[in-house]
DNA sequence: CTCCAAGCGGAGAACGATCCTCCGGTTGTC
DNA sequence: GACAACCGGAGGATCGTTCTCCGCTTGGAG
């Protein structure tokens, strides 16, 4: 598991199972709610004592380094899985795309990564390894030809984050996670070449140009 | 302007100022932080005092309710507007598409609908013109047949919803704005009808359904 | 131009939510 | 079976929000 607070002795069996839950609640309340989600819900949502979470975790911006590090970690996986057991370059990028979604990954990771250190070298290794699998990804649909060169790859991570956030409003989790997976359906369809297919207006915004909107927002 | 909170004698000139920019304050404000969003913050991004909000509307629900009934009444202006002025099933789709994103409409009803009283008959009356002027549009489109019998009008409202949040993390709104109407192209070539089109998975939600999820949700 | 009712802004007390520690009790592991 | 590791939750400290009160400003009628 990554985003692990020490490398000392192993956790006790029930510990590390509550630092899981509270990972895996951590994620699910920052995307419902942002990165000022409560704590209290965290470790209820976890179930868990609060005090259980503050001894895992000494403080806020350490349990959102491991819900970010963990992350990475998992659209990295997908992105790699998609490269090598798909033999089409748009097939990969459908995959990686689903699996992305699954992860509710793209979901957390801006809403958190402006709050943790930038200079944080675990975080950024783990931030340029998950983006270059990703970039090769897009790229590779580009070689193809199955992906037309005015999808970017700016497009295509935010197109996950619109489809990986939670619906607001009085959508059941289960529905939810079905109409995100439906919607990206439909979306994928627009992406595919075809000879009608009209070319997209707006900025192509590509790996550099997100890199440098983060950068800019820091003083 | 929808909502107003009396209809006493005018209000003076500067005040009937102030009451439109906490309108549209209130609408920005409640999309990016949601329904609980600071009221402080909503006066001040509207240039004026917390006490002129007050004086205005006496509690936030007053002001959500505004917000509501004016962002109901725009969506049924492009509605219709799109109905009329556009001969193709699928442009009118579009268009309305386009403008809905535009006034930031289909962000702010599902955050803001379930706080506010269910049995207000403003509310009711316009919630239905509203909807039935879009699905009108979805009807038109397919009954010409320029939009799949499979993309519903439970899709076309949800699709919304998501391309209308503003992105989170440090995006700027100029930019926000531009990759929303981008992204709603991409989208867009996915919903027209084609030859290898292949049929998305998933829920396909009715206006019923919706209805459905949200009286559920009220106990 | 004058005047005043209508409107305004902002300070700050009251309130509620969240944070985070401390400690008596429980449980995994050797 | 014993003990170290771990747990939960109560509650004081802290922080952010709400909403009122009052002295100042301003639009617009005459």
């Amino acid at each position: 598991m990554a985003g692990e607070v020490r490398e000392t002795r192993p956790l006790r069996a029930d510990a590390r199972r509550n630092a899981e839950q509270l990972l895996a609640a951590a994620r699910d309340v920052v995307v419902e709610r942002g990165a000022g989600a409560p704590l209290d819900e965290i470790a209820r949502r976890a179930g868990v004592g609060i005090a259980t979470l503050y001894r895992r975790f000494p403080d806020r911006s350490a349990l959102l380094r491991a819900v970010v590090l963990d992350a990475l970690e998992r659209t990295a996986r997908a992105a790699a899985a998609a490269l090598s057991e798909e033999t089409d370059g748009f097939a990969a990028l459908v995959r990686y795309m689903h699996a992305a979604l699954d992860a509710r990954v793209s979901a957390v990771i801006p809403l958190v990564l402006d709050i943790l250190d930038p200079a944080d070298d675990d975080l950024q290794s783990a931030r340029e390894a998950s983006a270059g699998l990703v970039q090769r990804v897009v790229d590779e649909a580009h070689a193809d030809g199955s992906l037309p060169a005015d999808v970017t790859f700016g497009d295509i991570g935010t197109l996950l984050v619109r489809l990986s956030r939670p619906l607001p409003g009085p959508v059941p989790p289960a529905l939810d996670e079905e109409l995100a997976h439906r919607h990206l359906d439909l979306l994928v369809e627009g992406l595919r070449p075809s000879p009608g297919r009209r070319a997209p207006g707006g900025p192509r915004l590509e790996r550099a140009d997100l890199r440098g909107l983060q950068e800019e927002a820091r003083p």
